[in-house]
DNA sequence: TTCTAATTTGTTATTATTACAATTTAGTAT
DNA sequence: ATACTAAATTGTAATAATAACAAATTAGAA
């Protein structure tokens, strides 16, 4: 069940709390960029111990070892994403839906940059979803 | 003096008032992607008056305008930048400089993607900037 | 010059995040 | 299996950025 879990935080030699476990699977589960509260609230019906300090220290600990990544895209607080193949992300202005984007940018894997040492490249696209232009056209033909 | 801000303004049909002008002028000079911060108490200076709401209620009927933009790079507060040619910016982890990036990138200008319309496209780089590099040579070969 | 809607100002409220100290626990050594 | 200790968890208090609000001021139109 948290084998996998486990065996991500032996790798990177980081204590193995239920904790991170949970914080771990919820993140692998859920690819919706979910931000702190998010996260806690949602493990807290489950484990009502938690505290939202632990989803804080969890997440920068799992950041720092590069598990997790956390985007800015919002603007408003911390967005947070498993680790797994470099993508871009789209920001809906109107839900608030944050997607992943895959298209082929020639920046992406860079590692330096004007003698720069870059450790992380992040594309963030905003604007209206499919799903809200959607919503919009509708309300124009009834309202 | 002002004339340039004040037709900037007028092009939009913003109306024109010295808080307005003072902190366009601000941006046009200073291409360091100041904050609300930043911006407030330099002007204050200069203008005892001015409220910090003032700077950020401006700041937003600018970014409305897209005549700034706003960067969430730092992930703590929003960073403003006088829209002038698209370009990237690089976030320095160490001194927190925020420096224009200058490279080819064929997803700069998209306005659709995969049916989202995007009206923002932004793409973050952080790392350690050029001159930490050196700093942190200079200070190994000391100590 | 007069008028009014929009803007500015100062204050208060909200929200995300960090700091901190007491309690608990994972993992090691016995 | 037990005891130990450094690290993690918890709950609370502090900080910082931003938003909400209402009273005073002002830009620009009439
Ligand atoms: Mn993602
Ligand atoms: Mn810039
Ligand atoms: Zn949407
Ligand atoms: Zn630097």
């Amino acid at each position: 069940m948290y084998e996998k879990y486990v065996n991500i935080l032996k790798d990177h030699s980081i204590k193995i709390t239920s904790q991170r476990l949970e914080i771990l699977k919820y993140l692998d589960e859920h690819h919706t960029h979910p931000n702190v509260e998010e996260i806690y609230s949602e493990l807290k019906k489950k484990h009502p111990s938690l505290s939202r300090t632990t989803v804080y220290n969890s997440l920068e600990i799992l950041k720092k070892n590069r598990i997790v990544q956390s985007l800015t895209i919002s603007g408003s607080e911390l967005r947070y994403d498993i680790e797994e193949g470099l993508h871009h992300h789209f920001l809906c202005k109107k839900c608030g839906a944050i997607l992943d984007i895959s298209i082929a940018c020639p920046n992406m894997d860079r590692t330096l940059d004007g003698g720069h040492r870059v450790e992380e490249v992040q594309g963030y696209f905003k604007g209206i979803c499919k799903n809200c232009q959607t919503k919009e056209k509708g309300r124009r033909i009834n309202g």
